[in-house]
DNA sequence: CAGTGGTCTAGACCACGAT
DNA sequence: TCGTGGTCTAGACCACTGA
């Protein structure tokens, strides 16, 4: 099935033009996306039709496709073709703070953040798992120990793992306790009802308030895999903080799927 | 001056892996990184270096940098070479709408959330400047429309800047007023000591609370220019909406460079 | 001017998916 | 089997930077 949408694409590029002809052709099917006559998960004339289209050889018209993929633009299939995204993903996670750390869910609905989150979707919650889990004492990483309010190097307990939700990965997580609350459950793989926030107040820590930082950037290639991330898909660098009182006793760490979440704050007026 | 810090390339290369050559090459290099052989603002060996050492031709070496790049972890600079980049820029903004939306700085001290960010990164507050204002009114935005509670297709005023921190870009934002709202200083270029929100409480709206929004992609082809982002630096969907009781008054949205601002918030257990 | 990265050609061989 | 995208070679010409 030929597309037939690019017609005289030759036409259309200026050879004397600065721009080079690779981003040209980026442009013009970026173009079609954007005014809708290619529609999410169509797609793209072949490489060779385009060959054909534009009079450009293979690599140049593969430069203008992976010029599309590095913007998440296009997702291409090896065997099949290339096909455009939908611009955001419709089944986005909303992490929402305000909500999901609200102790009523912990304490006394037994719910995690990330069901709150899944649920907050639809998501059944069968489909919140965890692997790769991962339980250990190590060297806190200076930023963390900074948040813990310990010295540089200070051993803590670490609980590393992977997170699901409606059958995909969406973030990879560790878990940093001092030494003196990391006791009984919360050393274990799974922290039980209300996670590892209700076991904190299990041991007389009542948690005031919280502080989250977010920073964002390109994955690395192991998150690209953890993560089954597609090419032009950022992610996000999340650093909670959980104080009791003025004391800081958790501090957890996420490296988040960049279209699998979307982040949402309320902030009261002081 | 020849880098001889990659040393024997080709015995580190397996012809027969599934990975592709430039991509173990790119590891090679990633992994210099990471180690510290290489370090911030150091230069790669040039291509005709990496080819020599590698014993592969320009285009896959080419490929492996390019790969680099759309990570964020190398810089190129034409008629020079390639550099490998900070993993965090040390000059961030801090995005704190805690501290930064608090009534104290604009109504008492005058200044406008953008100023908070700076100063509380000790850049000059003359550093804060603004470009390619637009004023106009517009069909709302879909997403716009229901935040600020009108019908689709509801016409509202609308500012467009360009924001300035430092000497360089950091957001192009479009802030959108009701028309109810949009009256006196809110229709001029400059909105004065305190910015939209001091000029909003004048006209009698108390602003109680904020909700902020925030997703993640990378950037379009006119957002890389108008905010000279480097390859492989994502950017940060942000709307914020602000209330005067039940009432949205202000739909603020902004695409901020991923690279150049951090954001911090803070979260009161309830 | 020499050295650097940026673009483009014209091929080759391969792995994968659908038929 | 055929059409698809993925990798790689071996060259050419160009634009920019710095000495």
């Amino acid at each position: 099935m030929t597309s037939g949408r690019i017609v005289d694409g030759t036409a259309r590029i200026d050879p004397t033009s600065d721009r080079p002809v690779y981003k040209q052709i980026a442009d013009l099917i970026r173009q079609e996306i954007d005014r809708g006559q290619l529609e999410a998960d169509d797609k793209l004339p072949s490489e060779t039709e385009l060959m054909r289209q534009f009079g450009k050889t293979r690599t140049t018209i593969r430069r203008a496709i992976g010029e599309l993929a590095a913007e998440g633009r296009v997702r291409t299939e090896r065997g099949v073709g290339a096909f455009v995204k939908p611009s955001v993903l419709p089944e986005a996670l909303v992490r929402e703070p305000y909500d999901r750390l609200a102790r009523h869910h912990y304490r006394d609905e037994g719910q995690s953040p990330l069901y709150v989150d899944a649920a907050s979707r639809g998501l059944n919650p069968e489909t919140v798992q965890q692997d790769h889990v991962e339980l250990d004492e190590v060297r806190a990483p200076d930023d963390v120990a900074g948040r813990l309010g310990l010295e540089p190097g200070a051993v803590v307990f670490r609980r590393r793992r992977r997170m699901w939700a409606g059958g995909m990965p969406t973030q990879l997580t560790s878990t940093y306790l001092p030494l003196d609350v990391a006791v009984g459950a919360l050393r274990a793989a799974s922290t039980g009802p209300g996670g590892t926030h209700a076991r904190i107040e299990d041991l007389g820590y009542e948690l005031t308030s919280f502080t989250e930082n977010l920073s964002v950037r390109m994955p690395r290639p192991y998150e690209v895999r953890e993560l089954r991330l597609e090419p032009g898909v950022p992610v996000v660098d999340l650093y909670q903080t959980a104080y009791a009182g003025e004391r800081p006793v958790e501090c957890f760490v996420a490296v988040i799927a960049g279209d699998r979440y979307v982040f949402k704050y309320r902030i009261d007026a002081g």
